[in-house]
DNA sequence: GCATTAATTAAAGAATTGCTCAATTATCTC
DNA sequence: GAGATAATTGAGCAATTCTTTAATTAATGC
């Protein structure tokens, strides 16, 4: 199991949850495509994909001089997991109804 | 909808992913009272109550001179709808990628 | 009123992040 | 081998983040 924060970690960028979103939708793709739909230079993309890659999100591989990115699912169901976990557990617990039944929140 | 990347950054430290996994198991809590399973001040909690709170991830309301933070199961619910959605894209695109792949590439 | 408790805001500093241009590595083409 | 292409790494800089101590606001109890 992949560390939760680190993967939102890597998530929080937009350019990283653009490339994340982009690499689910279509599939394997060499870093200058990617770059295509990013407002960023290449060394930035090169380490957005870093940072994506050390959090276990992207896998990497050659061909020619390329390198070609892909999703590593397992991180996204990891987090997919997570959050069925607890909204179960949530769901579950009582203090829920408690909390439902109060009335809206201030801000003193 | 909430910001996807605004929520992922607010999980990404691990105070605050603490936070949130306790809110989620215990409940309804005071700020005092979270702020005992971790190894930071009273002001650093606060903050990152902030960021968990203008991300959308928790709502406040007061008892006396006591602040009691709870999870907004919706924004769990926006991030687990995402996984969901992207994961059941990736899913069925298998097919297509695996055909894409005994196709030669075409060259730009 | 005065002191105490709960929480937040203010101020300031160290560390991290994200970006750019320049340089480098590796591969492909001629 | 020379030159072009794809991607990464290095260096430097501005902005943001996380933290702490000190000060402030608000509610409670004597």
């Amino acid at each position: 199991m992949r560390d939760l924060p680190d993967l939102f970690a890597a998530l929080s960028d937009r350019s990283r949850f653009a490339i994340v979103e982009r690499l689910m939708r279509e599939g394997e793709m060499p870093v200058a495509r990617l770059r295509e739909g990013l407002p960023i230079t290449a060394p930035a993309v090169s380490r957005h994909l870093a940072v994506l890659s050390d959090a276990g999100l992207v896998r990497r591989r050659a061909r020619g001089q390329q390198r070609l990115y892909s999703i590593r699912a397992e991180a996204m169901h990891d987090i997919h997991d997570w959050t069925e976990r607890v909204l179960t557990f949530w769901q579950s617990s009582l203090d829920r109804l408690e909390t439902a039944l109060l009335e809206p929140e201030d801000r003193p």
